[in-house]
DNA sequence: AACATGACTTTCT
DNA sequence: TAGAAAGCCATGT
């Protein structure tokens, strides 16, 4: 089975990411912060990437530094997109989202 | 214990 | 501004 059973720290991250309020998006460096986990955005990254399928988390929501989406296999990156746009996400002509408007704050949340 | 892989980040070219 | 390389952390073999 896996990694990530109780451990506290996971349950933050998870935790974290389940407070990113629609339109709003954070990166994993903000998120492994928020979490406790400072400088490891990979755990963050890896826990999502085993996420279960049904998992109501806005997993979408998080960004690489810079706003931009991690490419990975799959429909995975083409969906994140769709689902942020949908949300009221705006990306550039490079297929970034503007941090400076979409940037989740931790204390914003309601 | 050592090597290889990956939803990351930073720096250099 | 975009692309490549190195570095860092955790997991799996």
């Amino acid at each position: 089975m896996q990694p990530t059973h109780n451990d506290p720290r996971i349950q933050r991250i998870l935790a974290t990411v389940d407070c990113i309020p629609p339109g709003r998006v954070a990166t994993y460096g903000q998120v492994a912060s928020e979490a406790g986990l400072a400088g490891r955005a990979r755990l963050v990254g890896r826990i999502l990437a085993e996420l279960p399928k049904g998992s109501h988390l806005p997993w979408h929501r998080v960004l690489q530094t810079g706003g931009g989406i991690s490419p990975r296999s799959g429909p995975g990156p083409a969906e994140q997109r769709a689902r942020l746009e949908k949300e009221g996400v705006v990306f550039t002509l490079s297929g970034r989202v503007d941090l400076k408007s979409a940037a989740w704050k931790p204390d914003e949340t309601p």
